[in-house]
DNA sequence: AGTTTTGATGAAAACGTTTACGTTCCGCCG
DNA sequence: CGGCGGAACGTAAACGTTTTCATCAAAACT
């Protein structure tokens, strides 16, 4: 509107007060009579003062914004986790330095030096985030909460989905559902989400199911390893009653290796798989999967990251966990559906 | 890893010359010899030194950080978008500062002012925004860009996707395919996209079948509308050959209509969409539809938006469009699918 | 009435940079 | 040999805040 911006000094001849008044009363601190605190306000109105966000910055030493540096995710779940981030900052008046997209080590280290100083605290969710990573390329001083990550480091909590939960009350309903033999595919060796779940798998097997043999397939989460997997799994002498695929997508591509072999699902095999992608719902048959809230996950982590910016911090738990809950389609072959009317399913 | 952190008269100090030399070098400006350089580089090395962007905004004006405001949008689009975007501002030394979900003008227009001063330049994208809008809460020197926007303002150049081409292209495709009525989904009233495509499809029918009678039917992006307006349609007297619904999700919802109603797609009535969602490659048949780099558009919007603060913003075509491509699947009965053989689809 | 307490206010320092301007030194030309 | 130009470098001002401290008046005590 104006040609110059206004500073607080203009403010403050404006208002016939001091500058010191200005800031006492833009920052509600007291201390400051009604009538200057009117005048002053009125004069920043007129002006359409809005305070330097850097000259603060510089001052006070706090910038108000957490930066998120992520991978190059899936869509859907980028957008969950970035909308539960900002949705939790925003309410706490918090801005959000995104940087997405990481494909490499030195990819993401340099995204974490140059948010150094232009934030108060971040949120990192990489693959390739350890102790060594963080103590090379963090300020000592940087509150920092990492997402789905294996690092145990006191100095940085961590907020993980529980894989493990989450795959075991999924085998647990598979063989609960009369599916004898339940088959895994695997996700990429080094995925820590893989890791768990494939935990998640031995222990509910071993548990529940002890004398039935662990069949498990590789794949890394692309859907065409599913599909290879898939048909790994028809080549085998005794079929698997069911598969348990470690991420949507694999269910997915194992679906159509099944339904290419005129294999009917859930009749003949059963498939479920994991994340609970929009996808899920729309196959057919519906996939039964395992769901985590990501946008929760991403609210967490915020907040988790401003009690240790506000110095909350720590002292014993560090790392928290997400339940995830088995939900319940067709694929699985214990879903109830009055497949006559197939209404369209909720809303997303 | 130091208690502190260093300043430029740190390494002012540790490289024994002043601290205009150090900002020199680090600047890249030039006039100092090869040994003071050497000398501060390694001096800035050891402390690890890492210029404050508070007090570099703060002298400079400029914070080399761009920020998006974004709606609350559907995720597959959000991400792209972001993604589009935060490739190339990185490709571009620039900082990405989000703010998404909004879902109202005075959201918004917090959200525009709360950015004022941490950013060069915005991005955005939200119905709310129109002339009035921009000139209350934009600083008038701030480049901003606009996507997807009716806004015509000199000031404020636009990006947005070709949807009346895109809706044209898909129209002629149907009528050329052999469906001789084509019946149209719209969007929500008040949606620019919404409107665009059905321009696209008055045209289209005005241009190609100029007997025929425009069939348009209610909805609002969202499945169930899709649902609702595929019912409508099959309660017609005369059942058109075709649908065309202004985007996939209500595409989707049509689709479950009919599939309850025992309507085969394509055979008896094909159906098209339009956005080229993840889900539509899924569903079965799979979903006919427009597609548009998301991508390229928040690429686009950027580039354009580093030229105009580069201060090459001209005069003349502050408009852009971004092509719109169809994409032929099963359900408008022209894909050439070995149905015996389907093999999975693209990974994504 | 004198003294202290209180509360509002302003002056000025500090934050860490960039940059305009001086200073110094050296070589070169006249 | 004296002056001059230019390169290298340093000094200090400026950016717009917050915040400490001093000041001052008025109210509250003795």
């Amino acid at each position: 509107m104006t040609t110059k911006k206004a500073t607080i000094k203009d403010v403050a001849r404006e208002a016939k007060v001091s500058i010191a008044s200005v800031s006492r009363v833009l920052n509600g601190l007291g201390g400051v009579t009604a009538e200057t605190q009117a005048a002053v306000r009125k004069a920043a109105a007129r002006l359409h003062y809005v305070p330097d966000s850097a000259a603060r910055s510089l001052i006070t030493g706090r910038t108000h914004t957490i930066g998120a540096v992520l991978p190059d995710l899936y869509g859907e779940f980028f957008s969950e986790l970035i909308r539960g981030i900002d949705l939790a900052a925003r309410a706490k008046g918090l801005h959000l330095l995104v940087s997405s997209s990481h494909d490499g080590v030195e990819d993401a280290a340099a995204a974490v030096r140059t948010m150094r100083g232009r934030v108060d605290g971040m949120i990192i969710l990489s693959e390739f985030v350890d102790g060594d990573f963080l103590d090379h390329n963090l300020p000592s001083d940087l509150p920092a909460v990492l997402l789905d990550s294996p690092v145990d480091n006191p100095r940085y909590p961590s907020i993980n989905m529980d894989n493990v939960a989450g795959a075991q009350a999924m085998v647990k309903h598979l063989l609960d559902t009369g599916h004898a033999s339940v088959a895994f595919i695997n996700g990429p060796a080094g995925n820590y989400d893989a890791q768990q779940r494939e935990k998640g798998y031995r222990a509910a097997m071993g548990q529940l199911a002890p004398k039935a043999k662990l069949n498990i397939v590789a794949g890394d989460f692309s859907e065409e390893s599913g599909y290879r997997a898939g048909r790994e799994l028809l080549a085998q002498a005794k079929r698997p009653r069911a598969v348990f695929a470690a991420n949507d997508m694999m269910a997915v591509g194992c679906l159509y290796a099944f339904k290419e072999a005129g294999i009917r699902v859930p009749e003949d095999i059963a498939i479920a798989g994991f994340d609970d992608i929009l996808i899920a719902r729309y196959v057919s048959p519906s996939l039964s999967t395992v769901s985590v809230s990501i946008a929760d996950l991403g609210k967490s982590a915020l907040l988790l990251l401003t009690e240790l910016m506000e110095g909350k911090g720590h002292a014993g738990s560090n790392t928290r966990t997400l339940r995830c809950d088995v939900v319940v389609r067709e694929s699985c072959g214990a879903h109830q559906t009055n497949v006559a009317t197939k209404h369209p399913p909720a809303l997303v």
